[in-house]
DNA sequence: GATAGCCATTGACATATATCAATAATATCT
DNA sequence: AGATATTATTGATATATGTCAATGGCTATC
């Protein structure tokens, strides 16, 4: 709750210095759902977005508040995740130049789930109503916008296959797979994120997390040097990933 | 909201008494979505689908395979399930009359979880591209389309939480208010759901969710019946599902 | 009414996983 | 650079949970 707080006050100290420094016609990392708009719509979310940026830690929108905006992460590393008991779980992690489009929007108007920033991140948010307006008006950026709601649900199904029904070994293989295919996008990789994070992706206790990490290790499947990691036997990683 | 779980329970007492109509417009067991549409939307609709019969048990449509329709549950009670390995993971029950919107439609056209009957029961099958038409012309019609996709979203959330941080007694403490509060609305309640199903609903085997059924009817927390369940201590339940 | 077959129940046991506690390694700040 | 906080690692232990096997009850079929 205080880095809420911090993260609301530094971003109104930054906001002017960032606000409609650039615009949304331009824009060079603009989203790709952005494709399906034409210039005077594109006009119309220039005017209602305003930038934000964040610093490695802080919490971007916290689980239960109103959620008046989406947020297009421009650049950085988010996680969303939801809190729990006690515990965190990550749902997934979110790379520029991609929307986070919370399902509160369109039922209570509140978050679900909780956004941080992983790494040093800047963000641009988009008053709700605007794009609503705009999922009205425009059928094929309607129809993209629920495609990428549909992905998102899909997404959600297979980490709920992962964390319900495989053991932990399995559970760690899925997340690896995630970070190397999906986010860092390359083999040796180096996380920016921490190993509470990998565990809360897998919905594990950090000190299993790893161990299990460890065991790879050992096993030659990968090789781990503090943040960075190498899938050495993609092969056997999948296999353990198969047979939970 | 409410209203809608008003008019389902509602709709459930006095089942028996519905006959399936004709067409659309007069069908007095549309889904509410409908309300959005006009006679001649519904007409459309009313054109382009067919009813379908299903006995206890008979699978409606399998994950993996085309997803040309949507299928609104008219009379009995569904399970929605994803196969995982070996395991199967509930993910929802439905009951009438209730859409299953199936994120693979705007997606890779394919069902991307299995749905069963529990009980007898009846369905319409609505042609997916008339209605991915008909959310393209209107924006009231899909705005509740929106809505409802998100109200699943925001659901497997709390699925997600229920069955990743909470150990097996909250777990089917959550079981047991879903079952009464949101698919039998009524409190001594009979299971139509087998013992495995309800175990698939919380992640366990089929054994430790019987042996916690016992516990608690141990406790005077419940009486069991064999499928007869009734929540003596709804508060104390409550406090299992929150302590975890 | 007997038989088969499925579902529910119970107990004993193995093990996957969390928790706790201690230490090592990094990062952060002055 | 030193001090302090944060994060990572490791080991020992407790326990939650799944698996296996045996039994009982119910239902359907002929």
């Amino acid at each position: 709750m205080k880095n809420f707080q911090q993260g609301v006050s530094f971003y109104r100290q930054k906001m002017s210095k960032f606000s409609h420094s650039l615009n949304c016609i331009e824009c060079n990392c603009k989203s790709l759902i952005f494709n399906k708009l034409n210039e005077r719509e594109l006009e119309t979310i220039n005017q209602n977005r305003y930038e934000v940026s964040f610093k490695a830690g802080e919490v971007m929108f916290k689980q239960g508040t109103p959620s008046p905006h989406f947020l297009c992460l421009t650049s950085g590393l988010a996680k969303l995740y939801i809190e729990g008991y006690g515990k965190n779980l990550i749902i997934g992690l979110v790379k520029p130049v991609e929307y986070i489009l919370g399902p509160g929007v369109y039922v209570d108007n509140r978050h679900h789930y909780s956004a941080a920033a992983v790494e040093e991140s800047t963000a641009c948010m988009v008053d709700a109503g605007t794009y609503k307006q705009l999922i009205r008006e425009n059928p094929d950026f309607a129809e993209e916008f629920i495609m990428r709601v549909s992905n998102q649900a899909i997404f959600n199904f297979d980490q709920f296959i992962s964390l319900t029904q495989k053991q932990m070994h399995g559970r760690i293989a899925d997340a690896l797979f995630y970070l190397s295919d999906s986010i860092y996008c390359s083999n040796p990789f180096t996380m920016t994120i921490s190993r509470q994070d990998l565990a809360d992706i897998s919905g594990m206790s950090k000190e299993s997390a790893i161990r299990i990490l460890k065991e790879f290790k050992d096993e030659n499947i990968l090789s781990v040097d503090g943040s960075t990691v190498h899938i050495l036997d993609p092969k056997l990683l999948k296999k353990i990933s198969e047979t939970g």
